[in-house]
DNA sequence: GGCATTATTCAACACTTGTTGAATTGGATG
DNA sequence: CATCCAATTCAACAAGTGTTGAATAATGCC
């Protein structure tokens, strides 16, 4: 049985693709061109199949780009609320450090959710930016919750507002995964990948300081993130 | 004489439609549509004219596009270029508050040149990246020296990055202005106008903290953007 | 073997895109 | 008035777009 080879057969070739591989190649396309200049004929080239078969998997265009939002930010949300437990009792650091480094494992290899996920709120497509909001806000107010118990404990500023520190802290983490390995590298002599390390540990020591109810405290041990 | 009525005559109308126009036309539909995306004719219908009249005043697409960025950023950098100067005694915490002002007044319109900045550094588009790069580093390269200068008068942490930390204040800037109105107003209740203000101080007050020498010296008097 | 089902492709539709060449018009100049 | 030029439009091109309906082949079930 020659299954993974493709005899060209004009006909279908059942089950063998699947979803998740038309996900994948979509996530893909859409990570260089963006929603909409992404084309589902460039998709299906790069799923090797049919531009047709993606219309009996999915609605639409915009319910492939939805799915793939589906997809990726259920995984998210769970590991937040993992760290967002009232009874994690770690320092308040290290918390904020690990919120970094869960993005950072599971979008490193996204950038194309993570600029459509930006261009389309800032340009509001209509029904996108409500799905996109509905997937983003429990993330965010798990975050949010590790700041308010951070005040609580008395180891933030109490005159902090909670959801824009959590604004700054992952919207930079996600500029720095995007924007900086496309700007430093020329400017700075790093290779992409250590310019996102050095400037996510830059980036937090500014950050912790700043919103520290004492910024000359040391912060503790942060580990690098997994490669 | 009829000047400004536009008799629908479908011969020429000189002089009428000067590229100024044509390119604040374009800045308009790139802003919703971004580069790629964005169609000619689109441009044209906004700006009451034939798409071939663009092929008059601008060789291309692109062209149309490099014209838009070498419009809008020499002004920046003169502004820029003033505020780095090393004669200007006044405290650093002053000096990089006037940075985000003045990225706020020249930006504050344009939604189309940041997120298509950003947009076409991310994914690279060849020859365009370029161009952005080369109007952009002089810029940051004004707002690093600052830094470099606060850490030599022994205000600022001499520990710091000033290359990093120029891309943190800016880029959290651009954030402010392109992100937070669309997801706070939503979350807290504030109109998109106030979020941007709100959002720059609590932003400069952590920032500020995080790079100061001595955090706990009180910041200086910051006054709001123009409105 | 026949049959329904499922996964796949083909071919086409109506539409939009960037771009170009020829035609047209108004005004200035002679 | 004729001529020239700059500004503008028209009409068309070839290519690409999202989408759909019909056709096709492999599979599992009876």
């Amino acid at each position: 049985m020659p299954l993974a080879s493709r005899p060209k057969s004009r006909g279908p070739k059942p089950t063998k693709v699947d979803p998740d591989h038309l996900l994948d190649a979509a996530q893909a396309v859409f990570a260089e061109d963006g929603l909409r200049a992404a084309s589902l004929r460039a998709i299906a080239r790069r799923a090797g199949c049919d531009p047709a078969l993606i219309y009996y998997h999915f609605a639409s265009k915009e319910a492939l780009f939805a799915a793939l939002l589906r997809r990726r930010f259920p995984q998210l949300l769970v590991e937040m609320k993992g760290l967002a437990d009232p009874k994690d009792h770690r320092p308040t650091a290290v918390r904020l450090w690990e919120v970094l480094l869960t993005y950072h494992r599971h979008l490193k290899d996204d950038p194309g959710i993570r600029s459509m996920i930006r261009g389309e709120m800032v340009r509001g497509v209509e029904g996108l930016a409500e799905l996109i909001e509905e997937q983003i806000r429990p993330i965010a107010l798990c975050a949010r919750d590790i700041f308010e118990q951070g005040i609580a404990r008395g180891e933030l500023r109490p005159d902090l507002q909670p959801l824009l520190a959590t604004f700054f802290l992952v919207r930079m983490q996600i500029e720095i995964l995007d924007l900086l390995p496309a700007l430093l590298p020329r400017l700075l002599y790093l290779s992409p990948e250590s310019t996102v390390v050095t400037g996510m540990r830059a980036w937090f020591d500014i950050f912790w300081r700043g919103i520290a109810l004492d910024p000359s405290a040391p912060t503790p041990h942060l580990p690098n993130p997994a490669a």
